[in-house]
DNA sequence: ACAGGCAGATAAGTATGACAATATTGGGCG
DNA sequence: CGCCCAATATTGTCATACTTATCTGCCTGT
């Protein structure tokens, strides 16, 4: 019954806002991440079947095409499997793509947990190292201007948003200087764990945290225009630990 | 013309074969295929609009719904985005999800190049190496034995093949024994470098290098059982720096 | 009693034609 | 000359019918 056409949205909204990617409100989508979700949340456990096409098509009171639509799309995420016969499948969760956005922004509709921004923070160390350290190898003066520029860009922020958005376009020029295509496909992975980690805590309202920060931010891009890939990688290691370490405290402490 | 019913496979089908993985063949996948294919290799370059549903429908004379699943799909993919009256753009190649099984397999159909291997072989080298570096932390004594026999099945292995599939065993212990999710979720990357690789060149066939490579195995092994973290670093980029290299040099230096 | 295949039932896969929503383009009106 | 609106092209949604795959269980022949 709570099935009424404007339900409140998702807190992927603001992650979609904030990096300026489109959200078109098709039908199509709401049952994508009404099920996304559902699946993420284990309302639908791993290894379970869905109800039959009926049974949703009645619940959600869509067309067909809209609802097979929305099941091809979590099915070419690794969410699930359709078989003739048997119905449709909830893969376990190694089979899922993390590194989507939308199954990672499903993640955090759940409220985000310290385990999983540890997680998070995790992958992110062994990625970004190693794009900083190929950063230093490769870069071109061009790539090294960006870099600073960047990070003046985050010194000069005024708000938690401005901050998130040029941390970001920091880390997304570390990456493409890298000159490694994957380095750069995980840019939604950090987008999501700055945006998570900035909405509990921006270094913007502490004058101390700001500093530190921009100055860690620094000093990669100091260590990527001295050719030092020894020096990125440690410098990028701190930032992320740090990172995360300000947002895990402000969660657990207080 | 050529739309014959029944065309050669998909090179993506000995991938799926070595994996396991299902490969039911219905329209839509054949859609799926042939068109994924020709965005990642450039036939639709990036940023241009697709031909219009009829056109498409025409071409590959099935209906709709089959031609619709198959680009949402790939639009699930991050490789097209379709907005109405404009049609269906091809994303910018930094917005494609690299890490998803399928997107992987069309780069590999275009031949494997090196550069390509090489990128792959630096985010694995960021990826598993940290994987390995918690998993000498966090491990449990169940987890430590899976390892050690897998690196012996290895030593073992007396096909090429079997050789592939011990190896990834192996990988995917050490990502399942780093417990963090996202680890564990890359092993269709890991896959499809091993896959490539070996189909390159295997050590099975040279006696020396199977040694060298059963030996930096049992060493990652080795260094998590201790919880020796640096060591399992250091060990596992030596393992995945070599097997790149091997493969390149054959390909590059006959 | 048992093996093997044959048929029914169930769920996903495919087809088709019509209509709705949306955004670009160009023309008409102030 | 500029603004607004309507024509138009393209994707989005709907409803219904039919096809294919495969599991279950009966049924037959040995």
């Amino acid at each position: 019954m709570d099935r009424s056409g404007g339900r409140a949205r998702h807190s992927g909204d603001l992650i979609a806002a904030l990096s300026g990617r489109n959200l078109a409100h098709n039908l199509h989508s709401d049952v994508l991440w009404d099920m996304g979700f559902a699946i993420v949340s284990g309302q639908y456990a791993q290894g379970s079947i869905l109800p039959p096409d009926t049974e949703l098509l009645d619940r959600f009171r869509v067309s067909r095409t809209v609802l097979r639509e929305a099941l091809k799309t979590l099915a070419a995420k690794g969410l699930i499997e359709a078989r003739a016969r048997i119905g449709t499948r909830v893969l376990p969760r190694n089979r899922w793509n993390l590194f989507d956005a939308d199954v990672l922004a499903w993640h955090f509709e759940l409220g985000p947990e310290v385990s999983f921004l540890q997680s998070l923070a995790e992958v992110r160390i062994g990625i970004e190292i190693e794009a900083a350290a190929l950063a230093a190898e490769r870069r071109t003066d061009e790539q090294a201007k960006l870099l600073l520029a960047a990070v003046d860009r985050m010194a000069a922020a005024s708000t938690p948003e401005d901050f998130a958005r040029h941390d970001l376009d920091f880390h997304k020029a570390v990456a493409n200087a890298s000159g490694n295509p994957f380095m750069a496909s995980i840019s939604a992975l950090v987008e999501m764990a700055l945006t998570a980690a900035f909405t509990i805590s921006s270094p913007v309202n502490e004058p101390e945290a700001l500093i530190q920060t921009v100055a860690v931010h620094r000093a990669i891009a100091q260590a990527i225009l001295d050719k030092n890939p020894q020096g990125a990688r440690e410098a990028m290691r701190i930032a992320i630990a740090e990172g995360f370490a300000r947002a895990a405290g402000r969660m657990e402490g207080v």
